[in-house]
DNA sequence: AATGCTTTTATGTACGTACATAAAAATATG
DNA sequence: CATATTTTTATGTACGTACATAAAAGCATT
């Protein structure tokens, strides 16, 4: 072709793009190397090697120290989903966001919730539930349980106007976490909360997060029928 | 403290993380700039540049040019999912996979899919529906409309051995693609292919893609109830 | 006080060199 | 011929300098 330079990142990252997509690198083949690419599209190497970098990780190439970089045969697709609080969520569908507090207590809790938290089965956690809503009607339960001995702070702390998903945010750290998404059918007391017909079919967020070693809460969201979360690949 | 270097960005993002978890940076707290930082923990900027730009991926960090960086207030947690080839996801659970088509036919189709597709309402698309198993037992119905103009290979595939969603990998490219989760109740068609009872929650994804501004396929894959898809934080 | 222009500053990125590291390939050794 | 050992090579990353760029802050003009 022409003497055409690629003076940024992007704009390589964009011409490797085009040929994968073209199908002059088909999904198995081995690329030249990013020295011979940088002479190509006369820049530094490491110019080349930010945009494959940046490709390998959303999945399209795959690459390994000697043997090369390789067009993804089956390209992950790595979606990525923001899983943000849930007034900015409803605020963000242009909705008025409202809470309600169902119940709160220090609690032992089913064995169940202390094994996936890893806490002794005679301790004590708080068990939170509340109701998300937009524009005054149901949108997401949270059930969710708190280990007080890594937040104690939350033992002072009523629920009665922030949510446990807000608030935690800003006073429990974490290192970590496990999220699963899952369709549940609505027992009757959710069913009851959410204003829909039991058996209905619901999306459901499970939680558990962890400040190194120590689970930190474990929270259910049980969202109302229809929901969706979306995202782009 | 003392004269501790960190002379690689995955230890200067440790350093930094463990700040934000020891509270040492706060939620919205502005952290000093890369200069600084590099000059104390003795390393380039452009290693803490590296270091902070991976954090700021993730979401843990906000940064804007002259204004800095801070800690989010609102860690949007980023859960990136990778949605594999069903085959491949069976496989992984350590189950043998198999794949039985239901259906294909060239025709013209609902005008929410020609919509959702933007194909000429009166373009004959070609439909398949197959089924996914794991041990001989149901794991997903795959319900697909392919873009014949844009795939016109597809017409002479039967889809009989493999799949349209592995063969899709193999033959044709996109540029990106919008997905969407879901929970929903399965209808009595779906309910017998499944072999569950109807009215059950089945886990849905939607998914649509397209090659520049021509849509590719669109398909939903309902999964058995009791499917979870997970990730880690 | 409101508006537009200029300066300052922190991040964003390109470059070239140097060295580290993993792993394939070649070679030596029993 | 099988198994260690060495060499080669492509990616991975650190560094320091230079410049680009966005946006806040300061300044001037009305």
């Amino acid at each position: 072709m022409n003497g055409e330079t690629f003076r940024n990142w992007q704009s390589v990252q964009d011409e490797v793009l085009r040929r994968i997509h073209a199908r002059e690198w088909k999904p198995g083949d081995l690329i030249p190397n990013e020295a011979d690419l940088a002479v190509e599209f006369g820049c530094a190497r490491s110019t080349v090697n930010r945009a494959l970098r940046s490709l390998a990780d959303s999945g399209l190439l795959d690459r390994r120290r000697k043997a090369g970089t390789r067009v993804a045969a089956q390209p992950v697709a790595k979606a990525t989903l923001d899983i943000a609080v849930i007034r900015h969520e409803v605020e963000a569908r242009g909705s008025r966001y409202g809470y309600q507090l169902i119940d709160r207590q220090q609690v032992t809790p089913p064995v169940s919730v202390s094994g996936a938290m890893r806490t002794p089965a005679t301790d004590k956690l708080l068990h939170v539930c509340a109701l998300h809503l937009a524009d005054d009607a149901p949108y997401a339960i949270e059930d969710r349980w708190i280990n007080t001995n890594i937040v104690p702070q939350a033992k002072t702390e009523a629920f009665a106007n922030v949510s446990a998903n807000e608030w935690l945010l800003k006073h429990a750290p974490y290192t970590h976490g496990e999220i699963a998404f899952s369709a549940v059918q609505v027992g009757q007391d959710d069913a009851d909360i959410l204003g829909v017909s039991a058996q209905s079919a619901a999306f459901a967020i499970d939680r558990l997060t962890w400040d190194n070693d120590a689970s930190v809460t474990k929270v259910r969201l049980l969202f109302i029928p229809g929901y969706q979360l979306r995202t782009s690949l």
